[in-house]
DNA sequence: ATTAATATCCCTGAATTCAGTGATTTGTTG
DNA sequence: CAACAAATCACTGAATTCAGGGATATTAAT
């Protein structure tokens, strides 16, 4: 029982080292490749007669990129499986995806040996995701769950971005057209909230949150 | 006349797909291609009668890295060209191997056509770097220039760094050893130094130059 | 060897931060 | 409407920051 697969990368020589790869195993199709995610979508839709296993592709592609296919595929064709194969990682793209429910997630500069069992993996019904891609999910779940619950009202992340802009106080009140007495209660109120101990916790807490530009 | 040409990169896939467009270019000859920067060094060393043109390297490799195989390259043998071709490209990589007189560098996700592009301007005696390359090249010289002159010493660097992670004043002291009043010292020199105008001031620039995560 | 830079410590006084407490007004939501 | 969150302003008092001075000993550089 051969697999179909797909492929859709707009950069021919990962396409060909991909296939160059695929070739040695030899229960794999490989039925179509594309530059990007639209030719994909436009041959699912036509071919609805053939039989699709995996569609494999890059994240950052002309016109209809990886992420948008993905979505379209697990919307329309939920029996398609999809690798996505990324040289950039950041958590949001990792995080978008997996909740658009994609099969896999590997780096391109993942060996052979890892390509081969991620396919493998997903076409037996598992999800396969490389090791880094799995701890900057869970690093960033982790993260986000740490900072829950700390909201800050919108006046309080204006005055929070001024202190971490150094202005002082008076300062800060003034273009607010506020009393220094309430920034003062703001800046203490932040301090008690992100439980940090000072200015420069503060400041800390902005630049994370990147209401000023460190 | 055909060149000659030799690959190193620990990924088969990669390998692969490079193999494959130059494959479509019938003037290169790949005499050897090695999955890490010391098969290279060994091959050129052994093989002294044959004419060497271009050596195309990956970054990381395992044992023998390509920034220390074009460094090698360059002292032992001036008249091979190098090509380094990488997925991460952080300014002091790059940095480090122009220094060392690399001739070319491109990301990974380049093009086919950028490759043979790139190829040809080194045979012929040209540098080559991606946009990409070259921009992140630049805004780090620009970056550095701007912000010369400004040294901090060793215990400067300690004391702002303690202060950015938000401990006070006697806090400090007491971690160091020192005198309240000499903490006092390097905080206000330290302002006066950096320009800025308080805590929040020398948080952001702890925070830009690394000596504590935001 | 002399200068320059670094590391250390000290003082004063004004301004600001920080902790604790509380009050009023406005808007929102069950 | 009642309860609650958000936004605003106020006061006290201790602690710290910040700006302005200096001083001395050691190290590095010219």
């Amino acid at each position: 029982m051969k697999h179909n697969l797909i492929i859709a990368d707009d950069h021919k020589m990962f396409l060909d080292g991909l296939l160059s790869i695929l070739k040695t195993e030899s229960n794999y199709n490989i039925i179509f490749t594309a530059k990007h995610g639209g030719h994909v979508q436009k041959y699912i839709s036509i071919n609805t007669e053939e039989q699709i296993d995996l569609v494999i592709t890059d994240v950052t592609m002309p016109e209809v990129d990886g992420i948008t296919l993905n979505k379209w595929i697990k919307e329309n064709h939920r029996t398609i499986k999809t690798l996505v194969v990324s040289m950039h990682n950041t958590p949001e793209i990792i995080d978008d995806l997996i909740e658009s429910n994609v099969d896999g997630y590997l780096q391109k500069n993942a060996q052979k040996e890892e390509f081969l069992k991620a396919i493998e993996t997903i076409l037996g019904g598992e999800k396969y995701f490389s090791k880094e891609i799995k701890d900057i999910y869970l690093q960033n779940k982790f993260e986000k769950n740490k900072e829950k619950e700390i909201k800050l009202t919108k006046r309080e992340v204006e005055v929070i971005s001024l202190i971490a802009e150094e202005f002082t106080t008076q300062e800060i009140a003034d273009k607010l057209f506020l009393s220094k007495h309430t920034i003062e209660s703001y800046r203490k109120n932040l301090i008690t909230k992100l439980n940090v101990r000072n200015l420069a916790g503060l400041t800390k807490y902005a630049i994370k949150k990147g209401y000023v530009s460190s």
